[in-house]
Parts: structure tokens; C-alpha cells; sequence
DNA sequence: CGTAAGATATTCT
DNA sequence: GAATATCTTACGT
């Protein structure tokens, strides 16, 4: 297997960078190197596992590598991977990727934006690559996602989450230091 | 550069 | 009724 550790959220979170998520369907391949990711829980107040399973949240305790899809503010989808394990309800957030296959589908399904706003935050990201709803509670590297190795980062740069109130100055946030595609340096 | 508003599903109070 | 792991457009400095 090609996936890295996700035996904590955490760790997960760091040893994601660099890796290419790749997406394949009908229209074509699209991927992207992994350049932004958050850690959620355990214990964490801000995340959605927090208050215990849901219909909504069910994914995040399945066992390491599920695909948790949520969305957001009534538009907007994110991407996650589970982590820990079953039911611990840890999840990495995937906030940015740089754009590697398939740059002129995203650039037909992003609309009129720049390169460097294709993919640089998380519904971005999901948009881009056109990731359907109904991968939700599926496995990484078993159906049409995949994650492989791409490029280890030189330097990884630690901050406080973005877009949280609850636990809001633990830093949990990681990107590759100096990469132009993270969503907010 | 900055701040503000709008879209609106799911969950919690 | 209020808040939320967001993005885009509009408008003020």
C-alpha cells in the first residue's frame, strides 16, 4: 500500500504533504499534490466527531483511509480522511492541493479563476476535481481516489486551524513551507 | 489593500 | 433560532 501513517490525525496531517490525490472518472484523470491539511480530534471541541456519531458524520469513524465528504454552510463540500482507529473519530481536513493532471478540467469545472485559485482551499479542491458526494464513507486507494507518493516537503510550517472558534489556538494546521498554492500563508 | 453580505443543509439550543 | 472545518462578489479606503 501506498498510504502514509494515519494512525493519529496528527501525524496524518504531516505525512500527508506531498502526496498526489488523484482522481479518475469518465471525464479523466485529475490530481494533485497535497500542500494544506488540518488535524480533528480526538477530543477535539472543534471536531465534528466531537458530540458523537451522526447520519452526517458517520464516516470519520470508520477505520483509517475512509473518506469523510461533508457539506458545509449549506454549499459548499469538504474532504477527509478518517485516521486512528474505528470509531476513535479522528479525520484530516484537506485544505490545498497543487494542480498536477488534468489542469484543463479543473479549469472547466473551477470556472473563471486563476491557476493558483483552482484547488487552494478545501471546497475549492473538491470543486476542482469534480469528487462526487456518493464517495462519502468509501475507501482511499480502493476505488476511483487514490493517493500515492509524489515529493517529500522540505519544510513543513505549523499554525492555529483556519475558520474555527472552538479550540481555535491549537496548531493543528500544516502546509509545505513557501508553496504558492496554500490557501492562506 | 480591506470589510461585508449572501447562499443555505445539518446540527444543536 | 443560531452557528458552522467556505467561497464569491461588491464596495470602501
Amino acid at each position: 500500500m501506498n498510504l502514509p501513517d494515519l494512525h493519529s490525525s496528527v501525524s496524518g496531517a504531516k505525512a500527508l504533504l506531498g502526496y498526489e490525490l488523484i482522481y479518475e472518472s469518465p471525464a479523466g484523470v485529475v490530481s494533485g499534490m497535497i500542500v494544506e491539511t488540518e488535524a480533528y480530534g480526538p477530543d477535539d471541541p472543534a471536531a465534528h466527531s466531537f458530540k458523537g456519531k451522526t447520519m452526517r458524520n458517520a464516516a470519520i469513524f470508520g477505520p483509517a483511509g475512509m473518506i469523510y465528504i461533508y457539506l458545509i454552510y449549506g454549499m459548499h463540500y469538504c474532504f477527509n480522511l478518517a485516521a486512528g482507529k474505528e470509531s476513535e473519530g479522528q479525520a484530516i481536513l484537506i485544505r490545498a492541493l497543487q494542480p498536477i493532471q488534468g489542469i484543463e478540467l479543473m479549469r472547466r469545472r473551477r470556472g473563471d479563476v486563476s491557476d493558483i485559485n483552482l484547488a487552494n482551499g478545501p471546497a475549492k479542491l473538491v470543486e476542482a476535481l469534480g469528487i462526487p458526494f456518493s464517495l462519502n464513507a468509501s475507501m482511499i486507494n480502493t476505488g476511483p481516489i487514490q493517493l500515492r507518493p509524489y515529493e517529500t516537503p522540505k519544510q513543513i510550517t505549523t499554525r492555529p486551524r483556519v475558520g474555527i472558534t472552538k479550540a481555535a489556538e491549537w496548531p493543528w494546521r500544516y502546509y509545505i513551507t513557501g508553496n504558492r498554492f496554500v490557501s492562506r500563508p
